[in-house]
DNA sequence: CAATCACTAAAGCAATTGCTTTTCTAATGG
DNA sequence: CCATTAGAAAAGCAATTGCTTTAGTGATTG
C-alpha cells in the first residue's frame, strides 16, 4: 500500500491536471503564454516568497507544462506547449464522447415520440 | 495565513482540476461520458474499498463535474459537462493566446530575415 | 420479518502539498 | 574587489489528500 503510493503518478495527465489545479501556477502559465520570463519576473507578481515561486516552477517542469534554461545567472522560462495540449485533447475527448452518447439518446427519443414533447415524469 | 488556506479554493478551476488530477476519478469521468451509472457499478473496476469511492465521487461533485440523485437506496451519477467544459475553455484559451504570440513572433522574424533560413544560433 | 444490499458517516493514519525561514553559490555591476 | 542580484538547496511545519476500518441507516428481497 506504500509501494503502490511511491510509484505512483506514471500517468502524465496525473502531473499536468495537479500543476494546473493551484492558482499560482495558473498565473505563472498564463504569464508564459504572453512569452518567456525570467523566475524573478514571474515572482514579482505573486505574494508569496522566492523559494516558494521555485518549487511551483518545478512542479510545472515536472509536469512538462514549463521548460527552462540558465544562462549566466538568470533562468529564463518559457511554457511547453505539448503537455497543455495533452489535457486539453483529453477533455476535449470526454465533451465530444459525451456530446455523442448524448445526441444518440436524442435522437433515440426524437424516434420514439416524434411528436413535440420533451416532458418526463414530473415529480 | 491558515486564514487564506481556509478560504481558499474559492476559485472553480482549481476544484475542476483537482478533481482531475487523480487517475481513479478521471476513469470515474471517463465511465460517465458513457452513461450514468450507479455508485456500486462505478466502484466495481476501481481497486479500493467502496467508501473510498464514494470520497472520489465528493470530490466530483463538490467540482461539479459530477451530478447525483437518489432513488430508493440506488444513487445514480451522471456528468455534469459544464465544469468540463470551463477547464477545457482554460487550457484552449492558453493554447490560442501561445499560438498568437508565437505567430506574432514568426511573422517578426520571417520580416527581418526575408529567406529561407530558419536557423538560430546553434549549440 | 430477517437477511442482504446500496449507500453514508466518522475516525484514523501515512504521505503529500504549499508554504516558510535559513543558508549557500555564483554571476554581475560599480 | 566587494556588494548586490538571481537563483538553489534544505529543513521544518500546518493543512490536505487518499486511502483504510468500523459502524451505522434505510430500501429490497426471499
Amino acid at each position: 500500500m506504500l509501494l503502490k503510493h511511491m510509484l505512483n503518478q506514471l500517468d502524465p495527465l496525473d502531473l499536468a491536471f495537479q500543476a494546473l489545479a493551484d492558482p499560482s501556477r495558473r498565473a505563472i502559465v498564463e504569464r508564459l503564454t504572453q512569452g518567456p520570463a525570467s523566475v524573478s519576473e514571474l515572482a514579482r507578481p505573486l505574494a508569496m516568497t522566492f523559494p516558494a515561486v521555485m518549487q511551483h516552477l518545478a512542479v510545472l517542469e515536472g509536469a512538462h507544462l514549463v521548460r527552462s534554461q540558465k544562462v549566466g545567472r538568470v533562468r529564463t522560462c518559457r511554457i511547453d506547449a505539448s503537455a497543455l495540449g495533452r489535457a486539453e485533447a483529453w477533455l476535449n475527448t470526454q465533451r465530444a464522447e459525451w456530446e455523442r452518447r448524448f445526441d444518440r439518446l436524442e435522437a433515440y427519443l426524437t424516434e420514439l415520440k416524434p411528436h413535440g414533447d420533451d416532458d418526463d415524469s414530473r415529480k
